[in-house]
DNA sequence: TAGTGGTCTAGACCACGAA
DNA sequence: TCGTGGTCTAGACCACTAA
């Protein structure tokens, strides 16, 4: 077969990608069962060979806007259930339809404690960021959070002449949001120190929710937060 | 072009698939970063074209086990990280090397209540099943769970001379294990019969978890379980 | 029977990485 | 420079579904 193409490697042009955002923006908001356009419809109206058609669709099943069936055709996919995504508090007050706003009660570098270092996969008393926060939705107290952060993967996260509104906004600003976490909840009660910031009385039942949080498989934060049992639940989604 | 092929379909024998799996018995095992075959080393021990070898580890990319580096070549992924499957009571403490057994307080098929019938996407006072256990690892009481099961996806689960050991073994064999859930979780303090099942202090402190479990986005299971806090921690993972 | 997706061929040129 | 993966062509036959 002779020379059939510059290899359409024009940057920017792949036509695959092409036809994908076309049919992604075709099928937007279309009723799950909803016809997407044939795959012969495509390859003629782009003019491509049905293979590119098939590389663009095939991206789209796996995303899960699309559903394949032999014989019939290519349809809207109905939502798919996902489990859960590292959300931040900021998030998830957002989802729960309050505001969310902070304040800080302790912003600093500091030796990493033993504890911290190990979880961080860090040498001990290497200097982590530790941002220590009243946590409000709506105006009401909600929860103490106590984070430490590699300080390594975002450098003066905490130097500039204002903190930022939201640790996962900054994080996603610097690329560096965490891919994945683990969350592990117990309950109890509040000690003296928590029931008066989170004014609550003393000895009433709270829960306790540790965070490990990944970006690309390496540690980069690690918190502690304390919720007032009685103002939230903790949701999650889990996958099949 | 003239025919070049039966069209490989000859059932039990597609080309993809064989090299897939021939590709994935060859790396398993091997440490991430390993390289795999290049393409062409696969076209020509398996004389097919380079598009049906590339669809072969396009699957395996997706799915984690391979990854691709233009220009210098295919290898195998590191493990992936994973938000949380959905985990059954015998199954969760099986991950933390204990031994889950359960003491059935109530089984029975009962008309559902309202606030069942709703979560179960049923008519009110259609009937349900309705199991009740006193929930044990190592011997000693962990968690009372009350669980709604949506008797049509299952009929006769619980009907036979014996109950299940597990409710998830079971369903998983019937072709029926939950897809996806949601669990919601609170704290509080035991009732004086909670207090009493889980053989802790009237007033101790609890978790509540709540959860929905769907199968194939139709609801067949929703149960409340109360876990004495001083022996359960409840932990799970996040996806990117 | 006509149309759809599933699979496959036998080439091609490209950008990129390592040597 | 050579090998790798990324993209693309212009066809082909198959099984399946719906009319």
């Amino acid at each position: 077969m002779e020379t059939v193409d510059r290899g359409t490697a024009d940057r920017r042009a792949l036509k695959h990608v092409a036809i994908r955002e076309y049919v992604r923006d075709l099928v937007a908001g279309c009723a799950p069962g909803t016809a997407a356009p044939s795959e012969r419809d495509l390859v003629e109206r782009f003019s491509v060979a049905r293979m590119t058609v098939r590389q663009a669709l095939d991206a789209l099943v796996t995303e899960g806007v699309l559903q394949r069936f032999p014989g019939r055709g290519t349809f809207v996919a109905p939502p798919r259930r996902r489990p859960s995504r590292v959300a931040s508090f900021t998030e998830d007050m957002a989802g729960r339809g309050a505001v969310a706003e902070s304040r800080t009660l302790l912003a600093e570098k500091v030796k990493s404690p033993a504890g911290v270092a190990r979880a961080l996969g860090l040498v001990p008393r290497e200097p982590v960021l530790r941002w220590r926060r009243l946590r409000l939705a709506d105006g009401s107290p909600v929860c103490l959070s106590d984070a430490y952060i590699s300080s390594s993967l975002v450098p003066g996260l905490l130097d500039g002449p204002d903190l930022p509104d939201s640790l996962y906004d900054e994080l996603t600003a610097r690329g560096r949001r965490p891919t994945w976490a683990e969350d592990s909840l117990s309950a109890g009660v509040a000690t003296p120190d928590e029931a008066a910031l989170l004014e609550c009385p003393e000895g009433a039942v709270v829960i306790r929710l540790t965070r490990r949080a990944l970006w690309e498989d390496r540690p980069i934060e690690i918190s502690r937060s304390v919720y007032r049992a009685d103002q939230h639940t903790v949701s999650f989604q889990l996958g099949g």
